[in-house]
DNA sequence: CTGAAAGCGCTTACAG
DNA sequence: CTGAAAGCGCTTACAG
């Protein structure tokens, strides 16, 4: 491949001018740039990458770290909305993968070793302590759904508290007092803000608040299946169910059908995420809707403006949510019974 | 951060040594070895990627072209088997984004400017023009679902046709004669082989070929709907359908329920890909399950195979698959009541 | 406005 | 078994 030697050469310059062309310095004269421009477009020039990241340290690369790599549906969102972003931004996204036992690794050594500029870090645990070394270290960060700041490191995450509120209200509404919560850990910004959207909503709408209501765990089908089992075999088991997944949704609502009831006609139903699963299950799910893709371009035009600006405020940004009204919501029956 | 310059000042050697060290070079005395990997330790060293990449050509990065980036869902789990092989590697993964309206891009000059060496590209068009150049420069490159061979580069895809003829062999089994498909594009290996297992299928159980029963498009879901609800104003409807994609099943199921007919009663239906859905839909899905998992596995180990040994033959290899049957096929009912 | 030179952090013949 | 030196392809003061 040509190198800027052969660029310089055919043009008929020096390297250092060839560089100034590609890096756009004002100085030099029109009649040159056309000249290198010309020869670059012959030779089919493309500087290296390692090379100009070895002097300049800009590599043009943003490093990726996920937690759970790839298992997650919703992270699919999130990856095409970043690479929307990216594309004609001159960066390219590179997966740094973790490797959790190897005493040896550090994600500051990866980041470091690859001369990446900024990091994207998705889901992860909020006390992991491999991630004081990389605030210390003032790497440029944004990160997805943990509530993490730093000097050049903020976050960005959906109002989950505000998408639950909105999922009791819209139960409220259609009669439900007796609201039950199938969540998450509560052990980051997710699940935590989630529980309390569930709790204001009861407090709002002045309802019951039953602790055998309640059940976390992890977002599994299975467990939200089995949890639901048990809710309904309550003395008063819920008539309307919020779960912090699709997938928990479904999981729920194999357990009411199984019990011989009807969703929603028996017990109501609202999931979270709004992802392929909510249109594909039988209800299709009422779900909270958060633009996935969105977040995960925004967090790309944070990073860029934070490395590229020493001075830009890093993000802490709380993205709109929306509940999304289906099939397997539906006016409280004991009320309709009640009422007539 | 430490470079080679600190270790070898620290051990007490030249930095031509520490690289020796770090590169296995079996010349080096144990007593020296042992006192530079101490310095490592203590320095919490690793080399810079872009300068042992500059002056080695091992970048040690393995690119990643996607055609319709992150869009898909099964790109998930083809992903998570690439990074669980890559994790242990000493490579790392970037993704490079293809820019298919700018003139001046180039997929193998975006390559070698990130001294990527070696590709993996998913599902792209077999004629797509760019990767001429990329064959010629003999990139190492293996491709998931595109059948395209060189001198170091290979593919790997499931056994689609396989795959279908199970599904035609299912339904014969149940009594099924008159049995449609909606697939997508034929413009590739996957669409063109999916094709002959349908051909193939009728062939083997006598079964009629009937051209009205067959639709193809796009993997949609709306267009596998359109399709179906057309094949069933037909005089005779099919009783069984194939499709190519679990969301081109729900799509079927939807039309078939729309018009007041039943899945499994009164028309079976099978998917591809074994995706969260087949699971979710309601009835859920008897379809056609690939290991995407081991196949990004073994896409990646056949690339570190070709970027390592000269002489190591491409893969050409073709996955198998397996019919998971589940609730959304039955009996055909046509028969039953002939047999009455 | 342009170019010579130093240097980024490594690896690899080569000499000893 | 070890090290001095050249060089990978760039960028950036600095001099002119």
């Amino acid at each position: 491949m040509a190198s800027i030697v052969d660029v310089a050469k055919r043009a008929g310059v020096s390297i250092a001018t060839v560089s100034k062309v590609i890096n756009n310095y004002p100085s030099i004269s029109r009649k040159t740039r056309l000249k290198v421009a010309a020869a670059i477009e012959e030779l089919n020039y493309l500087p290296n990458m390692a090379a100009r990241g070895l002097v300049a340290k800009r590599s043009r690369l943003i490093g990726v770290f996920l937690s759970n790599l790839f298992t997650n549906p919703f992270i699919t969102e999130l990856l095409a909305g970043i690479e929307e972003r990216l594309r004609h931004s001159g960066y390219d996204l590179v997966f740094l993968s973790m490797k959790p036992n190897d005493h040896h690794y550090s994600m500051l050594s990866h980041t470091r070793s690859r001369d990446v500029e900024g990091l994207i870090i998705i889901g992860i645990e909020r006390d992991l302590p491999e991630l004081q070394p990389l605030l210390r270290a003032e790497i440029p960060s944004v990160y997805i759904d943990t509530d993490i700041v730093g000097k050049r490191a903020g976050y960005i995450t959906a109002d989950s508290a505000r998408g639950i509120l909105l999922g009791v209200a819209h139960l409220q509404r259609l009669g439900h007092r007796r609201i039950a919560f199938i969540t998450g850990e509560l052990n980051n910004i997710v699940g935590r803000s989630r529980f309390e959207g569930y709790q204001q909503g009861l407090r709002a709408f002045g309802l019951p608040y039953i602790s055998s209501y309640i059940v976390y765990g992890n977002y599994d089908r299975a467990e939200a299946e089995a949890a639901m089992a048990g809710m309904l075999e309550l003395q008063e088991p819920p008539t309307g169910v919020i779960c912090t997944s699709d997938l928990m949704a479904v999981g729920a609502i194999a357990a009411i059908e199984a019990s011989g009831r009807r969703v929603p006609d028996d017990v109501s139903v609202i999931g979270f995420d709004n992802t392929h699963v909510a249109e594909m299950s039988r209800p299709r799910l009422t779900t909270v809707n958060q633009n996935l893709r969105q977040i995960g371009a925004k967090a790309l035009s944070h990073l860029i403006g934070i490395i590229q600006d020493p001075s830009y405020a890093p993000p802490v940004a709380i993205e709109p949510v929306e509940l999304i009204v289906r099939d397997s919501t539906a006016r409280c029956r004991a009320l309709e019974q009640s009422g007539a």
